[in-house]
DNA sequence: GTGCGTGCAAAATCTTTGCATACGC
DNA sequence: GCGTATGCAAAGATTTTGCACGCAC
């Protein structure tokens, strides 16, 4: 997907709830295109990126903005650390996953499953429940850690 | 598991490591034997209860415990809810389960998923990380919530 | 031109921490 | 008695909001 494919939908997205296209949501969600998929920014990230690139926008708009685009399917919004948000390009080149979060150091690494989507999907149904999307966060040591960790 | 029992293990776990077993520590773990697996509490909700029952703890030791308690595995962590962390008694009686979330009204229902549980495994085993623990956050939106939605 | 969006600074949350005192062991 | 734990208040971190101005449509 190209940027301009992504603006387009972006503008479409928006148009259709009467939301405007601004410059600082164009520079937000695609500072999330260059970098690319599976990359988890925080709000802060995003601010500090925006500035070194010359397209600064202020925090405040960052974060409207972030939970504009994920309102609106452009993003992922992720809790994989223990303090903040963290947000990842929702696209189509890199679907539904999951992540193996080392809880020491902080490594994230990711991986799909196509069991664990479909026990979400069953989940929901069983329920009633119209799914929107599933996750699976698993909390683990990384090898690095686990030899660290023997040496208390 | 009776009270005792738990007071007795966690005992054991804090003495293992040179800590101690206060009053407020018991008061956090009895408070979420009390009032059940399966039910999430934040920090404040915590802190309130434990005014109301007349055994206060400062707010700042009931974080404090709380991280303890999760550290020493007596209690689960959550992330649940976009604002703030969310604690959840962790026993044999009700073992690794998943969430279902509404994203609208915030009903939160529990599910178990073998098939969940070996993903995680499998995920771990092949990036040579040691599993602690896997859980599923499906987001969802509730019948009733779907209802509202499609006056919209 | 209308009214949504932005930037700024202030406020609101949520959580951690420094320090003197209290108390488990 | 030693050293960890607590309570308090202050500080930190993260996120939201009120308001005047600017700009997308």
């Amino acid at each position: 997907m190209s940027f301009h494919d992504t603006e387009d939908s972006l503008q479409i997205g928006l148009h259709k709830d009467g939301r405007r296209l601004t410059p600082q949501r164009k520079r937000v969600l695609e500072l999330f295109e260059r970098i690319g998929s599976g990359v988890h920014l925080s709000a802060e990230d995003v601010h500090q990126q925006l500035v070194i690139s010359q397209s600064k926008v202020s925090l405040a708009t960052v974060y409207r903005s972030l939970r504009l685009l994920v309102e609106k399917g452009f993003l992922h919004q992720l809790e994989l650390s223990e303090g903040g948000h963290r947000f990842e390009l929702a696209n189509d080149d890199h679907p539904d996953h999951h992540h193996l979060i080392c809880v020491r150091c902080g490594r994230t690494e990711e991986f799909e499953s196509e069991s664990v989507l479909e026990a979400g999907r069953a989940a929901a149904e069983n329920l009633g429940f119209q799914l929107i999307e599933s996750s699976l966060k698993v909390r683990a040591l990384c090898p690095k850690c686990q030899e660290k960790q023997s040496f208390t």
